[in-house]
DNA sequence: GCGACAG
DNA sequence: ATCTTGTCGC
């Protein structure tokens, strides 16, 4: 597939993630007291073969209850700031496999943490209309932040223009931190509150773990059981 | 014009 | 993201 989707794609794009961000503007946070699940997706590759798979655990104890995982085709090549096009269509395609869906979702990637107020995080909780949290390993070209102190739990803004858009957050002491910013319908601090509660053994977590490996684990099943002679 | 850029 | 096993460190 190309590197460039073509101008044309990216204005359209450009056009539905402004949609988007509009949308989610005007909705109330949802309420998160009582949470009863949380779900984690992520997709891995093989080139443009995408294997998504979704997880499902229980908020409060954290047991996983559901798990799916499907391969699907590319149609949009990785592009910053394009994100959710890429991963999107695999991710809803690992969904139709799971019998009901999260409280909340947890999303590998920005939310309201991108340049135009719609990250992969927002635009999978308006298209499904559930509540999400985006959860990236790195900033976008355009955030600023300092480092939050060495300590489990600590926090510092992350910045775009002078905008607050999500905060850095220490999961875990002498690991990089994360940059957790809200999806749909949630809110920053609870967002914050959200991601370090189902933190416990890595960095990420555990149904962004999870899924990941889930994925990896997925994609070689596929992509390697008939080459291996 | 150059550089920067979630996964 | 992906190419890749064991290994060094907390």
């Amino acid at each position: 597939m190309r590197d460039d989707p073509g101008p044309s794609f990216r204005e359209e794009a450009r056009r539905l993630q402004e949609v988007v961000a509009r949308y989610a503007a005007g909705q109330e946070p949802a309420d998160t007291s009582g949470l009863r699940t949380v779900g984690g997706a992520d997709v891995s590759y093989e080139g443009d073969n995408a294997c998504a798979c979704v997880v499902v655990m229980e908020y409060g104890s954290l047991r996983e209850r559901t798990r799916a995982a499907a391969t699907s085709k590319a149609k949009f090549p990785y592009v910053p700031g394009y994100f959710a096009f890429r991963e999107i269509p695999a991710i809803l395609a690992a969904l139709r496999l799971v019998p009901e869906l999260p409280d909340l979702f947890l999303v590998h990637g920005h939310g309201y943490a991108h340049p135009k107020r719609a990250g992969i995080a927002t635009h999978l909780g308006v298209l499904l209309d559930v509540p999400t949290i985006g959860v990236a390993g790195n900033l976008l070209s355009g955030m600023e932040a300092d480092a939050p102190p060495d300590i489990r739990g600590a926090t510092s803004p992350v910045t775009m223009g002078g905008e607050v858009v999500g905060s850095l957050l220490r999961t875990c002491r002498n690991k990089a931190p994360l940059c957790v910013s809200p999806g749909f319908r949630t809110t920053l601090p609870e967002a914050i509150s959200i991601v370090l509660h189902c933190t416990t053994d890595h960095r990420f977590p555990e149904p962004l773990h999870l899924a990941d490996r889930c994925a990896g684990r997925f994609r070689k099943e596929v992509y390697r059981e008939n080459e291996k002679r």
